[in-house]
DNA sequence: TTCTGTACTTACCAAATGGAAACCTTGAAA
DNA sequence: TTTCAAGGTTTCCATTTGGTAAGTACAGAA
């Protein structure tokens, strides 16, 4: 009993590590641009996800690598040569983002409306009788 | 053309902010825990959700029903009673997050190990000959 | 008359986030 | 011999985040 607690405490625990690693501003970009380009270099990245700052992308680049979303190659040649590609899990995570990219791109319209209802919107409000 | 641009541009700006809206830690869980349990009070959701202070859920929740994912009904009565749902949009979000929550599940001990692998990994690394 | 319950709101504050910009490495080209 | 390239790393700093704790409102119970 305790055991069982104990795991899904754990299990728990580790589902919501996940969800803070993997439903990040710049993992959620870099995974779509890296479903889309394939395999693609560190400046070449920073374009397609576009905003992002080096040190942004470098890190996010590296969490992903540590997940074992990402497989990062070095050619040692100078001036260095990088470059980053998707692993079989780390599509696996983008094929499973889509659905929210669809309904991100379904709804954005909705949103809008449903946002500017509420700031028009009296602040104080009642259940009608 | 220039039109095209802006609209693409705009676009791609809402759907930014789209997802720092919906991607977000307890954004995720409150929208699974009213999933799971239908119409809820504020206290016991806090209960399901585990771990928020009332601060942070207060301001999801508003988020939440600014963007139309939740319906907030206030009873006027003394103590206050206030009770939260999804609307027809926040369900169908929360079934979008259901591929990733899936997702998740499955994956959560290949990453596990993928982290160790990778910190028990020598620093630097080029790719071999 | 003081206490309780519920759903906040506010003030305060420490910690985390993340951008800008400078610095680093090394071989080759100008 | 200065410059450049690519992919970082580091430092500085302002903003944001988010927790704790206290305050608020008000009717009915004790």
């Amino acid at each position: 009993m305790t055991d069982v607690l104990e795991h899904t405490a754990a299990l728990e625990q580790m589902v919501r590590e996940m969800i803070d690693a993997v439903a990040d501003r710049w993992t959620m970009l870099v995974l779509e641009a890296l479903e889309e380009h394939g395999e693609v270099r560190f400046t070449r990245l920073a374009e397609l996800v576009g905003g992002v700052s080096q040190k942004m992308l470098t890190k996010t680049l590296r969490q992903m690598e540590r997940d074992g979303l990402v497989v990062r190659t070095v050619h040692p040649v100078i001036p260095p040569h990088v470059e980053y590609r998707l692993t079989d899990m780390g599509l696996s995570l983008s094929e499973a983002f889509c659905g929210v990219w669809q309904w991100v791109e379904a709804h954005q319209e909705r949103v809008q409306v449903a946002r500017e209802e509420f700031d028009a919107r009296p602040k104080v409000m009642v259940a009608a009788k």
